[in-house]
DNA sequence: TATTGTTATACTCTATAACTATA
DNA sequence: TATAGTTATAGAGTATAACAATA
């Protein structure tokens, strides 16, 4: 059978973060999270107190889907929400979200270990920065 | 502020993923098609006859997800569907579909020499070995 | 008994539009 | 006037379950 896709990088791209994002998923399911928001977890878990609207902006999120990710996390107990001048709102993650925190770290951990020693080695060092050309 | 996602190859394979995903689409606006469907017009433009079943099989699309995509090439007139067996479908395209191929397989091109252009020179060859190990 | 195809459905992720309120 | 946040909505992509019919 021919297969043009074979050597498409694009495709190869596509195909790549389908499998790798639903490995991360199955890994993140006893956190209750998924992985769009391990991101939004991160970022505020290293900076306690930033803006939301800052977290939008660094990761690229969309002012309304921020709103209700970060309403999920705070139904769940997880994070908390500030007035910071009556516009901007400072978030944190509450004692459980930093609990959870730690989990999600350990579990991405894993994950891009698991992931980077799929790459045989003479690849490995070229990943990252050819993957953040794409998109920086 | 701190970044901890700015050395995870995990999430720059996202980032990336979306960002050139939607680059991709936005080249295929004219020819009215989408980028999950162009993996299965390049394969049965490459395979005139080929099942339905092994379309799937090959691109790992759900049967219940490749039969509607096909339902709308069809309805489109983009493709054809005759019983093989009265159980499989062979699967072809169309004049029409055929037009469409050419302009897909030039936009396609383009995209993915715009994506490898993207890349620093000494990094070039490795991404799709690379992207490959992730899912192949 | 395994495979093919279909229908219906649900969930995640992303995007857009319209609105309120504050800097 | 630009920014921050919210609500509602829509669409694309993927996944699952149940079913009928054929190999």
């Amino acid at each position: 059978m021919e297969n043009p896709l074979n050597d498409l990088p694009g495709y190869a791209l596509r195909r790549a973060a389908v499998s790798m994002m639903a490995d991360l998923n199955a890994r993140l399911e006893l956190t209750g999270i998924r992985y769009s928001e391990v991101a939004v977890v991160l970022l505020i878990g290293a900076n306690p107190g930033i803006a939301a609207s800052v977290v939008g902006r660094e990761l690229d999120i969309q002012r309304a889907n921020l709103t209700r990710l970060l309403g999920r996390l705070e139904e769940e107990g997880l994070l908390s929400r500030e007035l910071l001048d009556g516009k901007s709102h400072a978030v944190a993650l509450t004692p459980a979200g930093q609990k959870l925190h730690e989990r999600i770290v350990a579990a991405v951990d894993e994950f891009e270990r698991a992931m980077i020693e799929r790459v045989p080695p003479e690849h490995r060092e070229h990943l990252l920065p050819a993957l953040q050309s794409l998109w920086r």
